[in-house]
DNA sequence: ATGTAC
């Protein structure tokens, strides 16, 4: 049955309160993509994320929306602790902490095409990628492993994986606090132990990119990105180690839900409240697995960084590869909102969204507070990525968060189906973009056909103000999973 | 997303 839903403006769309909701829902969509959903199961997992204890405001969608494991993908949630709020390991993800760096350089793309090839396949060597991907070069003790899970991404600077300033650039200056390694499990701990450093599989990538357009001026020179430049991306998470948190969790909150009387619509939804020791001990657990992502996005940065001064024989002051900015989207937090005129910390859920939080924020980067926090929207490995900057809009409507991707259009499946008969990799090259995968299968799922358009999905998150574009990317050379 | 089920 399709999920009764109402417009409200060119890109806004109300699921009312009924049943067991105790909010309505708010999605950002337009015309197109709202009949699209009415097949799909994403809205009645916005509707169900709506009934859960102590939710604040709305349950809201972001425009790349699709189905997900109990909680959409494009979803964000903020829940009250003192008004029996929970904390869910469905909200967050499996791949705790999945996020984006953007580095830029000094280069001009015409300096670097000529060794796009020696470049790309040394990145492809020097950053192990696919699932299962290890480093043979760097197998943690299982005593330094959890000083990561503690310090995330200060443990990689402490330990001569980049740069002090680097951390001033990362949400949460790379390390969320409160985090306990003792509340991680041997298998995850495991299996964490030699994926640090290491890019993972499916959507994840490493990309060399180009500044195809600026559309404002003065935040990309506040962001020290100029049309023409060289940028590298890096979207990747926690791997095994945060999956495997993700797992154990869920086994506790099925137990959790049922012990305080939580009534869940879908199994999914599993959670315990805030103030129970099963949420506070989630919460401490998924900490441990932020870091370590955290950790791992910074260590690539550091071999990227490395490969670049290798390839193109040119040191750090000429190459200036400073980090701009490194944001989640998966994950859960504390954080001040106001609502309704009263200040409140509130956990807000963030799963395949990304937070966007508005100029002379505090935790905005010194750099940025003027122009609001670097948010980065990666499309497919055929179109091109975005830079935005977060908006006062997105602070006061979706608890400062906008859209994460481009959203799939095609499962996996579909897409494998739909690249039969093409060679992707050589019709990538033809339009002047290098792809290097340690699984041919993981391309064609990549395809650009299985993903949105990108540029509707921001579109629409700048048209609802929740979002402010700066900057559009397409990639050089990719480096897949 | 994920040693794509232990």
């Amino acid at each position: 049955m399709p999920v009764k839903i109402e417009q409200i403006d060119a890109c806004r769309w109300r699921i009312p309160r009924e049943g067991a909701m105790r909010t309505e829902g708010l999605v950002f969509a337009d015309q197109a993509m709202i009949e699209v959903l009415q097949k799909e199961q994403a809205l009645e997992q916005v509707r169900n994320v709506a009934t859960l204890p102590g939710i604040v405001g709305r349950s809201i969608a972001m425009p790349d929306i699709h189905w997900g494991y109990g909680f959409p993908i494009g979803g964000v949630a903020a829940f009250d602790p003192d008004d029996g709020g929970v904390v869910s390991p469905g909200g967050v993800g499996y791949d705790i902490n999945c996020g984006v760096r953007l580095l830029r350089s000094e280069l001009e793309v015409s300096e670097v095409r000529p060794r796009l090839k020696e470049l790309a396949d040394a990145l492809f060597r020097n950053v192990p990628s696919g699932v299962g991907s290890h480093r043979r070069d760097l197998k943690l003790s299982v005593q330094e492993e959890c000083k990561v899970l503690k310090e995330g991404a200060h443990w990689a600077v402490r330990n001569g994986f980049g740069r002090a300033e680097d951390l001033e650039h990362i949400e949460e200056r790379g390390t969320l606090p409160d985090a306990e390694p003792e509340l991680v499990s041997d298998r995850a701990l495991e299996r964490g132990r030699n994926q640090l450093g290491t890019l993972g599989g499916g959507n994840h990538f490493l990309e060399v990119q180009v500044v195809e357009e600026i559309h404002d001026e003065q935040a990309a020179a506040v962001l020290g990105l100029f049309a023409g430049q060289v940028t590298v991306s890096i979207h990747t998470g926690s791997r095994g180690l945060g999956y495997q948190v993700c797992d154990d969790s869920i086994r506790t909150m099925l137990r959790a839900a049922a012990k305080y009387g939580i009534h869940l619509p879908d199994r999914q939804l599993c959670c315990a409240p805030l103030t129970s020791p099963e949420g506070k001990q989630y919460l401490a657990a998924m900490a441990g697995a932020a870091n370590f992502a955290f950790a791992n996005r910074q260590l690539i940065t550091h071999w990227v960084r490395e490969t670049f001064e290798q390839v193109l024989g040119k040191g750090p002051a000429q190459l200036r590869m400073g980090l701009i900015y490194d944001v989640c989207h998966n994950i859960a937090k504390w954080e001040q909102h106001e609502v309704q005129g009263q200040k409140r910390r509130l956990c807000v859920h963030r799963k395949g969204a990304t937070r966007a939080f508005p100029p002379h924020h505090p935790d905005t980067p010194a750099l940025y507070r003027a122009i609001g926090q670097p948010v980065l929207i990666p499309g497919d490995m055929g179109r091109y990525s975005y830079v935005l900057v977060g908006t006062p809009e997105a602070f006061d409507e979706t608890f400062g968060s906008t859209c994460h991707g481009a959203g799939r259009v095609l499962s996996r499946h579909a897409a494998k189906k739909q690249a039969r008969g093409h060679n992707t990799e050589t019709e990538l090259a033809a339009r002047g973009i290098l792809v290097r995968a340690a699984n041919r299968a993981t391309v064609a799922e990549e395809i650009s056909e299985a993903y949105k358009d990108v540029k509707d999905v921001v579109n629409i998150v700048a048209q609802a103000g929740i979002g402010r574009i700066v900057a559009r990317l397409r990639p050089l050379a990719v480096i897949k999973g």
